[in-house]
DNA sequence: ATTGAATAGGATGTCAATGTCCACTTGGAC
DNA sequence: GTCCAAGTGGACATTGACATCCTATTCAAT
Protein backbone atom coordinates (compact mmCIF):
# COMPACT_ATOMS: atom_id res chain seq x y z
CA UNK A 1 0.00 0.00 0.00
CA UNK A 2 3.05 2.41 1.01
CA UNK A 3 5.48 2.07 -1.42
CA UNK A 4 8.90 1.08 -0.69
CA UNK A 5 10.40 4.54 -1.50
CA UNK A 6 8.23 5.66 1.39
CA UNK A 7 9.77 3.23 3.50
CA UNK A 8 12.83 3.79 2.73
CA UNK A 9 12.53 7.80 3.99
CA UNK A 10 10.43 7.37 6.82
CA UNK A 11 13.44 5.12 8.29
CA UNK A 12 15.96 8.03 7.15
CA UNK A 13 13.80 10.65 8.95
CA UNK A 14 13.28 8.55 11.91
CA UNK A 15 17.46 8.14 11.98
CA UNK A 16 18.10 11.94 11.44
CA UNK A 17 15.66 12.70 14.09
CA UNK A 18 17.24 10.44 16.51
CA UNK A 19 20.66 12.16 16.01
CA UNK A 20 19.14 15.89 15.38
CA UNK A 21 20.38 18.34 15.45
CA UNK A 22 24.21 16.40 14.22
CA UNK A 23 24.39 15.97 10.58
CA UNK A 24 24.73 12.63 9.30
CA UNK A 25 26.38 11.23 6.13
CA UNK A 26 24.43 8.98 3.66
CA UNK A 27 27.00 6.00 4.84
CA UNK A 28 25.93 6.03 8.06
CA UNK A 29 22.13 6.66 7.43
CA UNK A 30 22.49 3.82 5.07
CA UNK A 31 23.55 1.71 7.90
CA UNK A 32 21.42 1.46 10.54
CA UNK A 33 18.58 2.28 8.20
CA UNK A 34 19.38 -0.92 5.71
CA UNK A 35 18.61 1.07 2.62
CA UNK A 36 20.35 -0.03 -0.75
CA UNK A 37 23.39 2.98 -0.15
CA UNK A 38 23.19 3.77 -4.50
CA UNK A 39 19.23 4.01 -3.82
CA UNK A 40 19.47 5.91 -0.74
CA UNK A 41 21.10 9.08 -2.22
CA UNK A 42 17.89 9.37 -4.56
CA UNK A 43 15.76 9.23 -1.57
CA UNK A 44 17.69 11.57 0.01
CA UNK A 45 17.13 14.15 -2.81
CA UNK A 46 13.44 13.71 -3.10
CA UNK A 47 13.38 14.61 0.60
CA UNK A 48 15.93 17.73 0.21
CA UNK A 49 13.77 18.98 -2.97
CA UNK A 50 11.00 18.23 -0.50
CA UNK A 51 12.07 20.63 2.05
CA UNK A 52 12.83 17.98 4.94
CA UNK A 53 16.16 17.98 4.94
CA UNK A 54 19.18 20.20 4.20
CA UNK A 55 22.49 18.81 2.58
CA UNK A 56 25.42 19.75 2.95
CA UNK A 57 28.90 18.22 -0.16
CA UNK A 58 32.32 18.47 0.85
CA UNK A 59 34.33 16.70 4.29
CA UNK A 60 32.20 17.44 7.71
CA UNK A 61 29.31 17.43 5.15
CA UNK A 62 26.04 15.44 5.55
CA UNK A 63 22.51 15.50 6.16
CA UNK A 64 19.92 17.48 8.46
CA UNK A 65 16.50 17.98 8.76
CA UNK A 66 15.34 21.41 8.68
CA UNK A 67 12.08 21.19 11.17
CA UNK A 68 13.08 20.05 14.60
CA UNK A 69 11.64 16.36 15.06
CA UNK A 70 9.29 18.02 17.32
CA UNK A 71 7.40 19.70 14.05
CA UNK A 72 7.82 17.27 11.43
CA UNK A 73 5.22 15.14 10.62
CA UNK A 74 5.04 11.57 9.10
CA UNK A 75 2.65 13.35 6.13
CA UNK A 76 5.50 15.50 5.58
CA UNK A 77 7.96 12.72 4.68
CA UNK A 78 5.72 11.11 2.67
CA UNK A 79 4.34 14.21 0.94
CA UNK A 80 8.00 15.24 0.15
CA UNK A 81 9.10 11.68 -1.76
CA UNK A 82 5.85 10.64 -2.58
CA UNK A 83 2.19 12.58 -2.31
CA UNK A 84 -0.97 11.27 -1.08
CA UNK A 85 -2.96 11.43 -4.22
CA UNK A 86 -6.13 12.15 -3.18
CA UNK A 87 -9.72 11.50 -5.46
CA UNK A 88 -10.51 14.93 -6.81
CA UNK A 89 -11.82 14.17 -10.07
CA UNK A 90 -14.06 10.68 -11.55
CA UNK A 91 -11.58 8.47 -12.39
CA UNK A 92 -13.79 7.37 -15.29
CA UNK A 93 -13.86 11.03 -16.62
CA UNK A 94 -17.73 10.96 -15.70
CA UNK A 95 -18.98 14.91 -17.09
CA UNK A 96 -21.51 14.15 -14.72
CA UNK A 97 -19.69 13.23 -11.69
CA UNK A 98 -17.80 17.00 -11.95
CA UNK A 99 -17.43 18.17 -8.18
CA UNK A 100 -19.32 15.54 -6.45
CA UNK A 101 -17.88 12.01 -6.74
CA UNK A 102 -19.78 9.37 -7.13
CA UNK A 103 -20.49 7.02 -3.58
CA UNK A 104 -17.89 4.51 -4.64
CA UNK A 105 -15.38 7.11 -5.00
CA UNK A 106 -16.11 9.22 -2.20
CA UNK A 107 -15.04 6.00 0.12
CA UNK A 108 -12.31 5.46 -1.59
CA UNK A 109 -11.19 9.25 -1.29
CA UNK A 110 -12.97 9.08 2.26
CA UNK A 111 -10.26 6.66 3.49
CA UNK A 112 -7.10 8.31 2.57
CA UNK A 113 -8.35 11.24 3.81
CA UNK A 114 -7.95 9.29 7.35
CA UNK A 115 -4.62 8.10 6.40
CA UNK A 116 -3.19 11.33 5.80
CA UNK A 117 -4.97 13.48 8.57
CA UNK A 118 -3.16 10.28 10.67
CA UNK A 119 0.23 10.95 8.94
CA UNK A 120 -0.65 14.61 9.74
CA UNK A 121 -1.13 14.41 13.48
CA UNK A 122 1.89 11.96 14.22
CA UNK A 123 5.40 13.66 14.88
CA UNK A 124 8.69 12.18 13.99
CA UNK A 125 9.10 13.29 18.00
CA UNK A 126 5.84 11.41 19.57
CA UNK A 127 7.00 8.10 17.09
CA UNK A 128 10.71 8.40 18.75
CA UNK A 129 9.59 8.89 22.25
CA UNK A 130 6.86 6.82 22.64
CA UNK A 131 7.29 4.38 25.58
CA UNK A 132 7.87 0.74 23.84
CA UNK A 133 10.74 -2.05 24.18
CA UNK A 134 11.04 -1.85 20.01
CA UNK A 135 13.15 1.34 19.60
CA UNK A 136 13.05 2.70 15.96
CA UNK A 137 15.69 1.30 13.61
CA UNK A 138 17.26 0.26 16.76
CA UNK A 139 20.10 1.71 16.60
CA UNK A 140 20.70 2.38 20.13
CA UNK A 141 24.93 2.66 21.61
CA UNK A 142 25.91 -0.81 22.07
CA UNK A 143 23.22 -2.59 19.85
CA UNK A 144 24.58 -4.45 16.82
CA UNK A 145 22.16 -4.02 14.47
CA UNK A 146 23.51 -6.18 12.01
CA UNK A 147 23.50 -9.21 14.50
CA UNK A 148 20.00 -8.90 15.00
CA UNK A 149 18.65 -9.59 11.68
CA UNK A 150 16.68 -12.25 11.46
CA UNK A 151 15.96 -15.12 8.99
CA UNK A 152 13.20 -13.26 6.34
CA UNK A 153 10.52 -15.27 4.75
CA UNK A 154 10.14 -14.88 0.95
CA UNK A 155 6.93 -12.86 0.36
CA UNK B 1 -2.47 4.53 -3.09
CA UNK B 2 -4.75 1.79 -4.04
CA UNK B 3 -3.76 0.05 -7.66
CA UNK B 4 -5.41 0.59 -10.87
CA UNK B 5 -6.39 -2.68 -11.07
CA UNK B 6 -8.39 -2.22 -7.73
CA UNK B 7 -9.92 0.36 -9.06
CA UNK B 8 -10.94 -1.69 -12.07
CA UNK B 9 -12.45 -4.58 -9.93
CA UNK B 10 -14.66 -2.34 -8.15
CA UNK B 11 -16.28 -0.64 -11.12
CA UNK B 12 -16.73 -3.79 -12.53
CA UNK B 13 -18.43 -5.12 -9.18
CA UNK B 14 -20.55 -1.62 -9.14
CA UNK B 15 -21.51 -2.52 -12.51
CA UNK B 16 -23.12 -6.30 -11.32
CA UNK B 17 -24.39 -5.49 -8.46
CA UNK B 18 -26.24 -2.62 -10.57
CA UNK B 19 -27.83 -5.51 -12.43
CA UNK B 20 -27.61 -8.08 -10.35
CA UNK B 21 -28.60 -11.14 -10.26
CA UNK B 22 -28.43 -10.87 -14.14
CA UNK B 23 -24.94 -11.99 -15.65
CA UNK B 24 -23.17 -9.66 -17.42
CA UNK B 25 -20.86 -10.16 -20.53
CA UNK B 26 -17.51 -8.52 -20.62
CA UNK B 27 -18.31 -6.27 -23.31
CA UNK B 28 -21.03 -5.40 -21.80
CA UNK B 29 -18.96 -4.47 -18.76
CA UNK B 30 -16.35 -3.27 -20.91
CA UNK B 31 -18.68 -0.54 -21.86
CA UNK B 32 -20.21 0.97 -18.78
CA UNK B 33 -16.70 0.99 -16.96
CA UNK B 34 -14.37 1.91 -19.40
CA UNK B 35 -12.02 -1.09 -18.57
CA UNK B 36 -9.57 -1.40 -21.22
CA UNK B 37 -11.00 -4.58 -22.62
CA UNK B 38 -8.35 -7.23 -23.06
CA UNK B 39 -7.68 -6.70 -19.77
CA UNK B 40 -10.58 -6.55 -18.11
CA UNK B 41 -10.42 -10.17 -18.83
CA UNK B 42 -7.55 -10.51 -16.55
CA UNK B 43 -9.52 -8.85 -13.80
CA UNK B 44 -12.25 -11.02 -14.10
CA UNK B 45 -10.34 -13.79 -13.90
CA UNK B 46 -8.59 -12.53 -10.26
CA UNK B 47 -12.39 -11.92 -9.19
CA UNK B 48 -13.71 -15.49 -10.72
CA UNK B 49 -10.34 -17.02 -8.48
CA UNK B 50 -11.23 -14.78 -5.67
CA UNK B 51 -14.42 -15.91 -5.26
CA UNK B 52 -16.76 -12.64 -5.70
CA UNK B 53 -17.70 -13.87 -9.46
CA UNK B 54 -18.45 -16.82 -11.02
CA UNK B 55 -18.31 -16.71 -15.14
CA UNK B 56 -20.39 -18.94 -17.34
CA UNK B 57 -18.93 -19.61 -20.91
CA UNK B 58 -20.94 -19.67 -24.42
CA UNK B 59 -23.73 -18.18 -25.40
CA UNK B 60 -25.54 -16.48 -22.88
CA UNK B 61 -23.20 -16.76 -20.47
CA UNK B 62 -21.26 -13.94 -18.93
CA UNK B 63 -20.41 -12.83 -15.31
CA UNK B 64 -22.21 -12.99 -12.08
CA UNK B 65 -22.06 -11.61 -8.28
CA UNK B 66 -21.82 -14.73 -6.00
CA UNK B 67 -22.99 -12.74 -3.59
CA UNK B 68 -25.90 -10.82 -3.01
CA UNK B 69 -24.99 -6.67 -3.23
CA UNK B 70 -25.87 -6.61 0.24
CA UNK B 71 -23.28 -9.22 1.84
CA UNK B 72 -20.53 -8.28 -0.83
CA UNK B 73 -18.07 -5.28 1.10
CA UNK B 74 -15.19 -3.75 -0.69
CA UNK B 75 -13.15 -5.44 1.06
CA UNK B 76 -13.94 -8.55 -0.58
CA UNK B 77 -13.92 -6.84 -4.04
CA UNK B 78 -10.15 -5.40 -3.09
CA UNK B 79 -8.77 -8.84 -1.54
CA UNK B 80 -9.75 -10.99 -4.32
CA UNK B 81 -7.60 -8.98 -6.66
CA UNK B 82 -4.80 -7.49 -4.27
CA UNK B 83 -5.28 -8.55 -0.63
CA UNK B 84 -4.31 -5.49 1.97
CA UNK B 85 -0.65 -5.72 3.02
CA UNK B 86 -0.80 -5.31 6.75
CA UNK B 87 2.18 -4.74 8.34
CA UNK B 88 3.00 -8.38 10.35
CA UNK B 89 6.61 -7.99 10.93
CA UNK B 90 9.33 -5.55 11.10
CA UNK B 91 10.38 -4.31 7.60
CA UNK B 92 13.56 -4.22 8.48
CA UNK B 93 14.10 -7.53 10.12
CA UNK B 94 15.21 -7.14 13.61
CA UNK B 95 14.51 -9.42 15.70
CA UNK B 96 14.41 -7.05 18.74
CA UNK B 97 11.27 -5.68 16.91
CA UNK B 98 9.82 -9.25 16.89
CA UNK B 99 5.98 -9.61 17.58
CA UNK B 100 5.73 -6.18 18.49
CA UNK B 101 6.44 -3.00 15.90
CA UNK B 102 8.52 -0.44 16.29
CA UNK B 103 6.64 2.79 16.64
CA UNK B 104 6.69 3.23 13.22
CA UNK B 105 5.58 0.89 11.41
CA UNK B 106 2.53 0.16 14.12
CA UNK B 107 1.11 3.76 13.74
CA UNK B 108 1.76 2.79 9.43
CA UNK B 109 -0.23 -0.51 10.15
CA UNK B 110 -2.87 0.97 12.35
CA UNK B 111 -3.54 3.14 8.82
CA UNK B 112 -3.86 -0.05 6.98
CA UNK B 113 -6.12 -1.13 9.35
CA UNK B 114 -8.21 1.74 9.02
CA UNK B 115 -8.86 1.25 5.70
CA UNK B 116 -9.30 -2.18 5.85
CA UNK B 117 -12.20 -1.92 8.66
CA UNK B 118 -13.60 0.99 6.80
CA UNK B 119 -13.55 -1.15 3.42
CA UNK B 120 -14.92 -4.15 5.70
CA UNK B 121 -18.04 -2.08 6.77
CA UNK B 122 -18.82 -1.08 3.04
CA UNK B 123 -21.46 -3.03 0.84
CA UNK B 124 -21.69 -2.73 -2.36
CA UNK B 125 -25.61 -2.54 -1.92
CA UNK B 126 -24.78 0.53 0.62
CA UNK B 127 -22.60 2.19 -2.29
CA UNK B 128 -25.69 1.84 -4.93
CA UNK B 129 -28.44 3.32 -3.18
CA UNK B 130 -26.72 5.94 -1.48
CA UNK B 131 -29.11 9.17 -2.35
CA UNK B 132 -26.91 11.45 -4.45
CA UNK B 133 -27.06 13.15 -8.00
CA UNK B 134 -23.65 10.93 -9.01
CA UNK B 135 -24.76 7.34 -9.73
CA UNK B 136 -21.36 5.12 -9.45
CA UNK B 137 -21.01 4.27 -13.44
CA UNK B 138 -23.49 6.70 -14.49
CA UNK B 139 -24.78 3.91 -16.73
CA UNK B 140 -28.67 4.73 -16.13
CA UNK B 141 -31.06 4.30 -19.02
CA UNK B 142 -30.99 7.04 -21.47
CA UNK B 143 -27.27 8.66 -20.61
CA UNK B 144 -25.20 8.34 -23.16
CA UNK B 145 -21.95 7.26 -21.02
CA UNK B 146 -19.49 8.20 -24.14
CA UNK B 147 -20.59 11.78 -24.68
CA UNK B 148 -20.32 12.71 -21.18
CA UNK B 149 -16.55 12.08 -20.92
CA UNK B 150 -14.95 15.29 -20.56
CA UNK B 151 -11.24 16.10 -21.48
CA UNK B 152 -9.23 14.81 -18.43
CA UNK B 153 -5.75 16.85 -17.46
CA UNK B 154 -2.32 14.68 -17.84
CA UNK B 155 -1.41 13.84 -13.96
C1' DA C 1 46.18 25.28 -4.93
C1' DT C 2 45.71 20.51 -3.78
C1' DT C 3 43.54 16.78 -1.74
C1' DG C 4 40.12 13.95 0.17
C1' DA C 5 35.35 13.69 1.98
C1' DA C 6 30.87 13.82 0.66
C1' DT C 7 26.57 14.87 -2.07
C1' DA C 8 24.47 15.45 -7.08
C1' DG C 9 22.76 13.40 -10.76
C1' DG C 10 22.84 11.12 -15.43
C1' DA C 11 22.92 6.52 -17.64
C1' DT C 12 21.56 2.15 -17.27
C1' DG C 13 19.70 -2.46 -15.53
C1' DT C 14 15.82 -5.25 -13.53
C1' DC C 15 11.36 -6.53 -12.46
C1' DA C 16 6.48 -6.36 -11.47
C1' DA C 17 2.13 -4.01 -12.90
C1' DT C 18 -0.38 -2.89 -16.65
C1' DG C 19 -2.08 -3.63 -21.10
C1' DT C 20 -2.62 -6.17 -25.80
C1' DC C 21 -3.22 -10.06 -28.94
C1' DC C 22 -4.61 -14.33 -30.37
C1' DA C 23 -5.53 -19.23 -30.37
C1' DC C 24 -8.22 -22.43 -27.54
C1' DT C 25 -12.13 -24.21 -25.02
C1' DT C 26 -16.79 -24.32 -23.57
C1' DG C 27 -21.71 -24.29 -23.95
C1' DG C 28 -26.22 -23.12 -25.94
C1' DA C 29 -29.23 -22.97 -30.02
C1' DC C 30 -30.49 -24.72 -34.25
C1' DG D 1 -23.35 -32.35 -35.14
C1' DT D 2 -22.50 -27.56 -36.54
C1' DC D 3 -21.98 -23.04 -35.55
C1' DC D 4 -21.55 -19.02 -33.09
C1' DA D 5 -21.20 -16.55 -28.67
C1' DA D 6 -18.41 -15.91 -24.90
C1' DG D 7 -14.89 -16.77 -21.32
C1' DT D 8 -9.76 -18.83 -20.69
C1' DG D 9 -5.19 -18.37 -20.69
C1' DG D 10 -0.52 -18.13 -22.71
C1' DA D 11 2.75 -15.08 -25.05
C1' DC D 12 4.23 -10.72 -25.57
C1' DA D 13 4.75 -5.30 -25.27
C1' DT D 14 5.02 -1.25 -22.42
C1' DT D 15 5.73 1.43 -18.49
C1' DG D 16 7.23 3.05 -14.14
C1' DA D 17 9.25 1.81 -9.55
C1' DC D 18 13.26 0.22 -7.66
C1' DA D 19 18.08 -0.27 -7.75
C1' DT D 20 23.03 0.20 -9.24
C1' DC D 21 27.12 2.42 -11.09
C1' DC D 22 30.02 5.91 -12.26
C1' DT D 23 31.47 10.59 -13.01
C1' DA D 24 30.96 15.42 -11.80
C1' DT D 25 30.65 18.85 -8.39
C1' DT D 26 31.28 21.03 -4.02
C1' DC D 27 33.36 22.09 0.32
C1' DA D 28 36.75 22.13 4.15
C1' DA D 29 41.20 21.35 5.72
C1' DT D 30 45.88 21.73 4.82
Amino acid sequence: MFSQTVEYALRVVVHLAGHAPEAQTTDQIAKTTRVPRAYLSKVVQSLRRGGVVRSQRGSGGGVTLIKSPEELTILDVVNAVEPIQRINECPLGLASHGVHLCPLHARLDKALEHVEQAFAKTTLAEVLSEPTTSIPLCDTPGTDVISTIVERKEE
